[in-house]
DNA sequence: CAGATATTCTAGAGCAAGTTAGAAATTTTA
DNA sequence: TAAAATTTCTAACTTGCTCTAGAATATCTG
């Protein structure tokens, strides 16, 4: 679970994957993609394997082919979100600058990353799957909030960004961008650049500091 | 729906109130409220009956004297969310000032509405509702949601508010508040002051137009 | 083309949750 | 305290969805 692992192959019971050919990987993902937009619509349960199925055009047995039940087709999704998510932040982390240009670079990068291969999977609702996928999705996520806490602290330190507690910040971030996959969908010709926009103003602008000219102070 | 109403005593299909003693006008209410909770946690379909009952120490069917199904009990909830946003809204925006204060009233009186009486529903998850009921919330959301845009357009008119695309922005600040009901339960002493210093660098700061350039404080 | 493998289908079993009916318990009223 | 009204319970019915078994179809390989 931390980036380099298998693309969400293992089930976290001890089940084998069940793709056994090339091609049927591309269409494990393709089921991957579907059902997290649904999910993000409807909802776990309202997201039934039929509906799923349906998109597409297959019968709902069909999907027990790919995955062994529907918790573990949810579980997939996860943790293929929380990995998008990551690679993304590594990337963007890696090429270095203040924390105020790296939290920038991030979002964009996410934005552009969704719009490419579909909404990330809205992870707030975890109450269907089991003790230990929930504590292995928890611990994946709360690390990546952390590292994106410590891009605001690095901020602080560097100076480029304001004073603030950087987890009730990252919170109030995610919002922003969760929210995002729910009405996006609904409005015309929403673009990256037009959403960057706006979240400049209202996410970063305030975040940036510019009473600088000295080291930020703690 | 339009915040005089009567409190949502009505149910959508012509069922009449069920509730007939001024008692279990309370009760009603509590319902309403555990209910908000449990679906804000765990999504519609899996905040069971049986469970919301539980809160409150009753068996399902006795949820049945109060709502005749689940779908209407819901809806319940969704218009008094609905309804004590739009109070919070209408409050504090009638005392006048320049759309920057204005939002930064309301944002600041909707926290501390939410702490005293609960969390709103989240209110992106329509899809369980029937035709008309969906189109009486999305009606209704809608609305607010024009009456938060006209905000930030008045403060870019009288100088307040930095130009933005408005119907962007508070879809992003909603998100911010959406997700709040989602983690602020989850942390240990969050306080309301707390939180609005957080949005107050996060989402309000970068909207504050200091174009002026004067001394305007940051 | 034939056999093997991979993929999808039909049909139905099993289960969980919403719902109902009517009996019990509680509270109110006189 | 007794009758009436209100509120909640028990127990069973109903529905819709997950999941299984095994047959049917498509795809691959030599």
């Amino acid at each position: 679970m931390t980036g380099e692992d298998e693309t969400a192959t293992a089930t976290p019971d001890g089940h084998k994957p069940l793709s056994h050919s090339p091609k049927s990987a591309k269409k494990r993902d393709a089921i991957l993609r579907a059902a997290t937009e649904i999910i993000n619509v409807k909802g776990y349960a309202l997201a039934t394997m039929t509906e799923i199925a349906a998109a597409l055009d297959l019968r709902d047995a069909a999907l027990y082919y790919y995955f062994p039940n529907k918790q573990a087709l949810v579980f997939a999704c996860h943790q293929s979100s929380l990995e998008r998510f990551e690679r993304v932040l590594s990337e963007t982390n890696q090429d270095g600058g203040a924390g105020f240009e790296r939290l920038e670079r991030f979002l964009r990068a996410l934005l552009v990353e969704s719009a490419r291969n579909g909404p990330l999977l809205y992870f707030g609702d975890r109450s269907y799957l089991d003790e230990d996928q929930r504590h292995a999705i928890a611990a994946c996520s709360e690390h990546l909030t952390r590292r994106l806490e410590r891009i605001i602290q690095d901020g602080m330190d560097d100076g480029s960004i304001t004073p603030c507690e950087s987890s009730l910040v990252v919170q109030l971030l995610l919002g922003m961008l969760i929210w995002l996959a729910k009405w996006v969908p609904t409005v015309e010709g929403v673009t990256v650049d037009r959403l960057m926009a706006a979240i400049g103003v209202v996410g970063l602008r305030g975040l940036k500091n510019d009473a600088a000219g000295l080291h930020g102070r703690a």
